[in-house]
DNA sequence: CATGAATGAGGTTTCATTCAT
DNA sequence: AATGAATGAAACCTCATTCAT
């Protein structure tokens, strides 16, 4: 029949795509308007389509918000699967930690509304979100913790706290990221890699 | 005739005294359900008045958040500028930080709610707030760049980038009062300081 | 199973509909109960629908009067303009005069709320609103103008100044609409046109 | 005892004098902002009081607003009855009319709020005002009307409806006023009493 | 007579969510 | 699998009015 003016119809598509394309977008507009910018109206707006459609993906805003905090979640501890150094290691620790700070920190650059989510835990989020967060990072700090004993040993400091050494080390890489984040001009993955190798060839050379 | 049923009146009180109540059950809110958790009616129902008295001590809900966040932020200040140590410095630099983050973080245990609004910047705030949260702290990584600098001198480690040095010190204390405040059996303030002493021990001997 | 209890949710409508019946309802409201007597809460009411309603149709309060502000001043500005005699005029003056003022009155008759809206600016409305009847007036007085210098010149007093000529028949006939509005059976159309008329064809007939 | 640096209690006053003050305070409100801006807070800050002294001298908002509105009705109507020339009259009713037209202006001039607040019957009053505006109309138009029949004699015109007459006149003396206090610079008195006397003289003279 | 602190009702607006098509 | 029209709850804020001093 006739062709009409305006499609008024958004393009039909199977469930599972429809509900990356809305993480997508709430996503987006977490990092542009904050946390209180993502509202089931916002979120519909984006994608160019009916409120109901994001019903239809989503029960309700909070399992949205959920499944897109699962989502990134994965996402950055997938990068930094990849990035922490698995045994054997060998070489220098400094180079070692600077390598894998540098590819974190190109990681971060690449997926900043990612990073950002998982590092700037907003409230206004129900707070079972920010204890899983929590939850996360034990397992990480578990999951480095042999790597930084193994490094404390090389380095002769195996009689510092591990667990602790280990949440230090976690912190700081927190905290280079939230620099690369915030600003990425005055401190470039270069720099803070640097600085790291620095720190611990001056160390270690005693 | 005597007693009434209900008292209808909350008690009254003079303006700066209620200004302070209000702050405090917005800051006990906020700690409880998050920053969305304070609403003008919730606030209220908290100091048990009725809403228009809030509004009679803050024209509105921003400048009831701007109050509360000038108050806490200039508490912790505070606490941060009792805790800097001040040159003429003397004695062991491990010593020295390990008394002041001690001390730090018997603050932040005694002032957890405070600590938190300050550590975990919050999203709906807004973003004005989000942003002098960032001056203050530069102002703070600028106002102890020069200890680092002595300290690391006295390390041996002059060769380092300062100014990296004091953002990895400072945001290595707040992540030490973070999981002060998250775990604060699992992490005491002596297991902490005890580790932050390690540390430049380890290093200072060589 | 079949019926429910309460019919809980209003007859659907387009959008379009629903915006003149929204209007409708506040034209209603304002007649009855002055401008004071709308809100939003009192429209929905009305109408008998939720508030949120006719926020989906007007984006706030301001948009609706605004809208029905220029919906009604179109109205009665149409319905001048079938009135006011168009050139070549032919016959008396006094007779065309007559026939207009008892067709406005007749207008004015059926619809009393809207003349009512007009004729009587209320306060509370935005102040462009009052400006821009304003506007109107003075548009109007230009438009009669020339058919004012025409009669005067007929009726031989062409030496009046013509501006407040127009300007006082604009208000006779303004004067007039309120009599009829406020005393409809003392003052009915028939009575105040042949009034105009005497008014005329005594004068021109010197 | 000692002088408080800042005088906190406002003047006693005797509760007339209070009254007049504060029905002053709300007539320049109006003026200024439009009814809306009336409020008894408002009223209390323009006299420099405290909202419990306003009730204490008005029970409430609405005695207040007719207070005023009879105030300053009682000062309209007496303006107007001097302006009203009295029999018995002697010289040209054009003279006499312009006369009279050119005082009243003067007063509008003199007084413009009390006249806006007359002329313009403002919506968000009680209703009960209109009605009394009403009335004092109709009573004014029963006391111009042995005048006005007096004049259409004069003028020869006797046969015109004598009431419609009287209405018309005082409408047109209105309209006149309303012009003086929105175009005054436009619609000088002078300009307006001239052209009132022009519109009698010449038809008079046939 | 005057003040400052309190109340409750009501209005505007936003949002998550559901019904009907 | 889509849409557009509906609901109700809750947030912000203002105002008339009253209590306690």
């Amino acid at each position: 029949m006739a062709v009409p003016s305006t499609r008024r119809y958004a393009p039909r598509m199977p469930r599972e795509e429809r509900r990356e394309q809305i993480l997508d977008a709430a996503l987006h507009l977490i990092a542009e308007k904050g946390f209180s910018g993502v509202s089931m109206e916002a979120v519909a707006r984006e994608v160019g389509i009916a409120k109901t459609v994001v019903y239809d993906a989503f029960a309700n805003k909070e399992e949205l918000l959920n499944a897109l905090f699962v989502r990134e979640q994965e996402t950055t501890l997938a990068q930094i699967s990849e990035v922490i150094p698995r045994p054997p290691l060998e070489g220098e620790p400094a180079e070692i930690m600077a390598a894998s700070i540098h590819r974190l920190l190109e990681a971060v650059g690449e997926h900043p509304d990612t990073w950002r989510l998982i590092l700037l835990p907003a409230e206004g989020t129900p707070p079972a979100l920010r204890e899983e967060v929590d939850r996360h990072r034990e397992a990480l700090v578990g999951q480095i913790e042999p790597m930084v004993a193994w490094g404390l040993d090389q380095l002769g400091l195996g009689s510092l706290d591990a667990e602790l050494a280990a949440a230090g080390i976690l912190g700081a890489a927190e905290n280079a990221a939230r620099l690369s984040l915030t600003h990425p001009d005055r401190y470039p993955p270069e720099r803070i890699a640097a600085f790291a190798a620095d720190v611990l060839t001056t160390i270690g050379s005693r």
